[in-house]
DNA sequence: TTAGTTTGTAACAAAAATGTAACATTTAAA
DNA sequence: TTTAAATGTTACATTTTTGTTACAAACTAA
């Protein structure tokens, strides 16, 4: 699952066609039609994202954003304003208000689904964290680099993920469930014995002459670095 | 990097958007949501322009400026105060005490972004370049010009701007969202293939006999420089 | 020890990502 | 207007990555 997103927008078929695609896209997607609602629901459905439109049948989207950021655990909730208006004066308004950023109808879904990646991104800065590392080995998650001893060992895409997985925690032991959890991308049907072939290629590509193996096997357990 | 820009204030959504800009810029950005935590990081972070509200739960931003101009380190750390007030009294009393410039907000990024240039290159004449260099690369944003190995290239208008985004974090890793975010600002509605046909284009462009390639692909992450 | 289970390894086919050229459309310039 | 430049898209070739299988090796418990 990519995250949660709620909308509050009055026309269902916005709602519908985007509630759709968003699910089509990993996305757990709850809605209402109006303020009110909408506000209690949100706290039942804790999302990452919040839809907003600016025009509703009761409350208006810069009150809700006003009223969400007064209540303490929705005070960074990313939010998303849906609009008709395209007026640069309203838009800095709108950021005044504390809104990340904007769409104005009618949009394209691509346009949407950019804009939501992007917004998510920004809260979400989990590229800001340093370099991982454990003894001789340093991954760098910003240039996507990693280094044995002090030279640079060329990895693929899910050797890279797999490896980014054990450094966050060296040591502990992980089960095949947890690592397909963690390191495949959303829910991707793979055979648990997979994880060991990419075991084993990592374990290939880290490995240098006289240095000791990094990746401990647990019999029946998992693997874990060591 | 451009300099250091420390912020002030407890709007969560304003830091994001400022700092999310000024990175954007190459200014190295840090941040705090009231003026006890303000005053103790600034110290840390040792920057080399101050960003601060006016408006602070506990301390005003007045209070804050005073307090740091008795700092001998801090005596000419520039200031931009960011307020909702615009009356001309507050204004005056304001730069009484020793405050550089003025923000009302709401305020565009452009205008926030010409006052720091104007606030750095007062205090600091040489700091503020305008060139972003890489290796034997230079673009000049100015003259709108780049070089490389000292002959000039020509590039088109996306190429260039592809270039200038790369040279603001030479090495980072950028995805094609990342890429297309900020490169193409207005219409987030491109293919993301789009985008390596682009690249290719750079990458033709800035080629010169018997010097590498300057663009890293990293297969399913993105591009950086190298 | 043996039988049964778990893991390591190599090979292979399928899928995915990327590079490249060509083309159509839009935009800017002369 | 005509012409050239810039841009976005598509199609296809190439390379890389991935999942799976089959079998060998290692381990465990009785």
């Amino acid at each position: 699952m990519n995250g949660k997103i709620f909308i509050i927008e009055d026309e269902p078929s916005i709602i519908q066609l985007v509630q759709h695609n968003l699910e089509k896209n990993g996305f757990l997607v709850s809605s209402s039609l109006n303020g009110n609602d909408g506000l209690k629901e949100l706290k039942k459905f804790q999302p990452d994202l919040l839809l907003l439109d600016w025009m509703l049948p009761d409350l208006s989207g810069i009150e809700i954003c006003k009223n969400i950021r007064k209540d303490n655990s929705f005070k960074n909730l990313p939010v998303i304003m849906l609009t008709a208006k395209g007026e640069e004066e309203d838009k800095i308004k709108g950021l005044d208000s504390g809104v990340d950023d904007y769409l104005t109808k009618p949009f394209s879904f691509n346009e949407l689904m950019a804009r939501i990646k992007a917004v998510l991104r920004r809260s979400n800065p989990n590229t800001v964290s340093d370099n991982l590392e454990f003894e001789d080995l340093v991954l760098d998650r910003i240039e996507k680099r990693v280094y044995r001893d002090k030279k640079e060992i060329q990895l693929g895409p899910t050797e890279f993920r797999l490896l980014e997985f054990f450094l966050v925690n060296p040591k502990r032991v992980y089960s095949r469930d947890q690592i397909l959890e963690n390191v495949w991308p959303n829910n991707i049907n793979v055979e648990s014995r997979t994880i060991d072939v990419h075991i084993r290629r990592l374990r290939k590509s880290i490995n240098i002459q006289n240095k000791k193996e990094l990746i401990r096997t647990v019999r029946s357990s998992g693997y874990s670095l060591i």
